[in-house]
DNA sequence: CTTTCGCGTTAAACTTTGTTAAGGGTATAG
DNA sequence: CTATACCCTTAACAAAGTTTAACGCGAAAG
């Protein structure tokens, strides 16, 4: 989404991004940009923060509101360092200040994408920042420091599991029957067995928790 | 992690983020820095591209791809184009030029950081301040001055419950159904048994209090 | 005033998990 | 073909988490 009501730049801007694959819907003032945004689905929006009818930083604070994760780039002609900082204090994830480089805008723009897809595309996910250690489930590594350990096959799909379940519940059933197949009482004593292992492994960092949930599963804190 | 050649930006830098509480590292040149950076766990990398021994953009590289994750800044007296594109397209999040706003540098670093925690931090609240006691619902630990106490899963979620009333009523058929799935007599036993065991880990701070609403369920008041 | 009911508290019973070590199977090297 | 190494499961006991039981008390109901 882009909400621009200068004519020439707005409809330069849209060519441009269009020409490099993106949709792009182009909004002339604040109010018609708020009923496009809820009416369509966007990836991330770029407002210009002097606009008729409704400005920027309110359109910002409304789409916010509606959506705490959309992606918001800020494009304007006020460079105060007042307004640079009220513009990142509503949440926005970049601010230009005009004149830019049209190219500089895409490369920012896809480095917002960039992070923000990245969650999305997190099940395929397979290097992991966990505490001061540093997984790889490819090829089955745990790294601390200087210090890399191979990991086996069960010890590597488990922990997968407990990454992508970061801070929440890792559920018991789910995942013996994805990494175990079926859910019997004594693959469940060999899952914790696992636990243990997988504890011990993480240890120098005391931030690293495997908090176990009583008849429910565990869960990976740090 | 910050690599910054220049003492006097560096040591400022470095000042400023501490004031805010930042852990900040300084390195004075790339191949400090890469050691650093393999020695360390950090979670931005703030990096100048003009240094000795190695530039910015190896040394970014070089980190990528160890961590294709770690959010990246690039700070530097190189304003043309290509240097900036060049940047982005070694994955950065973001790039600055100098002279900048030490203000601005910190809400850039601030916007790349609550999206790449976004996971950890962004889903509900976790953190309470119960009187003296500070409870953390995600670690399920309780603090009182030095003295950090473990708490069991179902300890924790009806502390969490009665958090997120305080001062008001929480339903006692409600804190059965979410904690206990179901509300039978025994049940309400249990949860009365657990009233018991949070009264006394809170009972350092006699302006805590744990009161019964006969029949209809507990407020927390302090 | 007496009875009933809900809650407070403690401890025992029961269930699930933690941990260590031994056993069994399979691949790989000699 | 045998020996070894490695991974995974099973066993056994310890420890922790949760529920149940039992008894006492005081407030509400009759």
């Amino acid at each position: 989404m882009l909400a621009e009501d200068d004519e020439n730049l707005g409809f330069l801007l849209k060519e441009y991004l269009q020409a490099k694959e993106y949709d792009v819907d182009l909004y002339k003032d604040g109010e018609k940009a708020y009923k496009g945004f809820q009416n369509n689905y966007y990836d991330i929006c770029i407002l210009d923060v002097m606009m008729p009818l409704k400005d920027g930083f309110t359109l910002a604070k409304e789409i916010r509101m509606a959506n705490p994760n959309m992606p918001i780039l800020f494009l304007t002609a006020k460079s105060m360092k007042e307004d640079v900082i009220e513009g990142f204090s509503i949440g926005a994830d970049d601010y230009m200040t005009k004149p830019f480089s049209i190219e500089e805008l895409l490369m920012r723009l896809e480095a917002i994408l960039r992070r923000t897809r990245k969650d999305a595309a997190s099940a395929e996910q397979t290097l992991f920042q966990i505490g001061k250690y540093l997984f790889d489930a490819t090829k089955q590594t745990l790294t601390y420091e200087n210090d890399t350990r191979k990991l086996t096959t069960k010890e590597s799909e488990l922990l997968k599991y407990l990454c992508l379940n970061r801070n929440s519940l890792l559920d018991r059933n789910f995942a013996l029957k994805t990494i175990w197949v079926d859910d019997s009482y004594f693959n469940a004593r060999s899952m914790d067995v696992y636990i243990t292992k997988l504890r011990k492994y993480l240890a120098n960092d005391p931030s690293i928790e495997i908090i176990n949930v009583r008849g429910k599963g565990f869960k990976m804190i740090y």
